[in-house]
DNA sequence: GTCTATATTACGATAGAC
DNA sequence: GTCTATCGTAATATAGAC
């Protein structure tokens, strides 16, 4: 083994400096010469650690797109009815959400004015998609109010749920955390699940 | 009475312009040279126009935030119970935002790096404050369920209203529009009232 | 009111020393 | 791995002709 702590930059290290600032200044009105300040090295030891700005927030946005989608992966989101995988789905987005708070917020808040932004919208959508699907599943079932379009619930579902990135800090309360998704699901599901 | 209509840009024509490239690019992401492609006139002529780009962003979310205002000087927003005036200013928010579609889109989107966004982020934050009030006082009435910490419903339900701008394009049908301000009532109140 | 031309600054990225 | 110096481009904004 070498010395056992680098007091130096990785990729990783850069990337949630970055992502504080991007998320703090948005991506586009966030310099080279930000970024540098806020790690307290020179724009060109950036350039040693990755191949630029766009790197940057790829890295930061697939980090947030691996987490949402893996959730699709979870043994909750795959067995049993329909309500209840979208319930369980509902809860675990919110719980990864808050887990990469600014991976997430990065992602949610991208534009498409790079290739990088648009590839990153485009999975994106294809995970809402996925869960439009488990939603609509769900109503097929019976299991959800007949009075309310699904994909309109469908949207202001997600827009709930995304609205954490616009206030929601990091607490170390584990239970807290908790409490949320639960809220969350509450809050949506009391509002769409038939009465019985 | 000069000539009946005249082909040139006016402040207000030029902003409807901006304010479109605004949205797709975002403020950060646009030039003066991607609006002057948009408007069709060359860059000089916006600055004969406006005194800058900030201008025009200062003009668009002014424009949100009157019709946002607007709404709790409305009568139903002053008159009978708070459970019921928070119904008519959560409708109405949705009716606003729709009918201001990309001044109320731009307005949720400022990041605070310049003082006009700094101003608008205030501002919102002030008439975010005012409805808060409104549900503490249904609260206190016992008219919402007591389950659910009155701060975090707020955050959500604006959540819900504002994610509106992430995906509704403007409809010309007058009762498609007055049907969403009901469901997104229903949903979220359906799901916050106390069952009686 | 609109244009071309340009001043000036800021940006992303690279070269090359240490 | 970090630095200073710098390149080439694109940004906001202005000058002045028509």
């Amino acid at each position: 083994m070498t010395t056992a702590r680098r007091d130096t930059y990785t990729p990783e290290t850069l990337l949630s400096v970055a992502v504080r600032v991007f998320n703090e200044r948005g991506y586009d009105g966030t310099s080279m010469e930000h970024l540098s300040k806020a790690a307290g090295i020179s724009k060109s030891s950036i350039y040693h650690h990755v191949a630029g700005k766009e790197e940057l927030l790829r890295r930061a946005v697939s980090r947030a797109l691996d987490g949402l989608f893996a959730i699709l992966d979870e043994p909750g989101a795959q067995r049993g009815r329909a309500v209840e995988r979208v319930e369980y789905v509902t809860r675990r987005t919110v719980e990864v959400l808050i887990a990469e708070l600014p991976y997430v917020t990065l992602l949610l808040r991208v534009r498409g004015n790079t290739a990088t932004e648009r590839w990153a919208m485009e999975r994106r959508r294809e995970f809402d998609h996925r869960v439009a699907e488990l939603l609509g599943a769900a109503a097929a079932d019976g299991d959800l109010r007949s009075d309310v379009d699904i994909r309109l619930a469908t949207r202001l579902l997600f827009g709930m749920i995304n609205s954490l990135v616009e206030w929601y800090r990091p607490h170390p309360d584990q239970a807290e955390r908790d409490q949320l998704a639960e809220t969350v699901a509450h809050l949506a599901f009391d509002g769409l699940r038939k009465a019985r």
